[in-house]
DNA sequence: TGAAATCCGACTTAAACGGTAGGAATTAAC
DNA sequence: GTTAATTCCTACCGTTTAAGTCGGATTTCA
């Protein structure tokens, strides 16, 4: 049940971008080396969210991108489900699909959907400003204990 | 983010066999029809069952398979980790894992946590028998509707 | 002895994952 | 107007995993 590195890397792109958010556009380039992963594969990671809406783009010299949003109007949810999709344990329990008729009740589908419930409510819970706010505490922890 | 069929399925299996408990061990092939899955496939989940302790076997004709324990004392969430492993949405969040020392401060991992955390506590509280309970109450309300 | 079961391990096919590579288009700065 | 920095686009690629199938050995009840 491990997420791919499609939401993964996505979140922590946002999560720059978030850092920099009102500093004017950030290259690709400094997110890679910031989180310390390859440009080119968070080119594409970066093309969903920008079809999501998630992102803007400034394109040639100083350019980069920026967060369309102020951090605390955008969830961890909205980053997630834009990359993976809805995060359904099973296919079964998508608005898509219809009920399925395999076995005489479908009791597995009930913790399905609990399970969905309760992973939305904690990533619809969380913006990309708490992350940063939570970078800060970590950042003063850190050195206070030196 | 979808769970594996192993996992699925093996729910499965062990929720016809809480419905048979107490009425002797219940043939792969009874499970296999009523939840209209392969029965060869079935056969590799229920050795992983069998190996993490939840069923034992009885060989040979009029044999089958039975719950280790009572419904009420197996939990949904074991049954999944026995297959699946930890449910973590992201590899550094597992207890062997080391810190993530990439980033400057790794604040997604903030994030996975929780995510885990709420999903064991859903599956945590779910135990083989209150699905049980759901599909009496399922039946009874379908048989209303007639 | 035969039928019904569990048990075991090898094989297979397709898709997904996690990238890499190459180049085209755009734009600011000099 | 050239250059360097940047986004954009699409094709490719090797490895792993998922989701089974298959064939047969073993056990046991009737």
């Amino acid at each position: 049940m491990i997420l791919s590195t499609k939401g993964r890397y996505g979140l922590k792109i946002m999560y720059e971008l978030a850092l920099n958010y009102g500093n004017g556009p950030m290259p690709l380039k400094e997110v890679a080396q910031r989180q310390q992963l390859s440009e080119t594969y968070l080119e594409q990671i970066i093309a969903h969210l920008k079809k999501g809406g998630l992102v803007t783009s400034i394109r040639g010299a100083q350019g980069g991108y920026e967060l369309i949003r102020k951090p605390e109007e955008i969830s961890v949810g909205e980053i997630i489900r834009t990359l993976e999709g809805p995060l359904a344990p099973a296919e079964c329990v998508l608005d898509d699909e219809p009920e399925c008729t395999k076995a005489e009740y479908c009791v597995t589908r009930l913790i399905w959907e609990k399970i969905m419930e309760s992973i939305n409510n904690v990533i619809d819970s969380i913006t990309l400003n708490d992350m940063v706010d939570d970078y800060y505490k970590l950042k003063q922890k850190k050195e206070g204990e030196k």
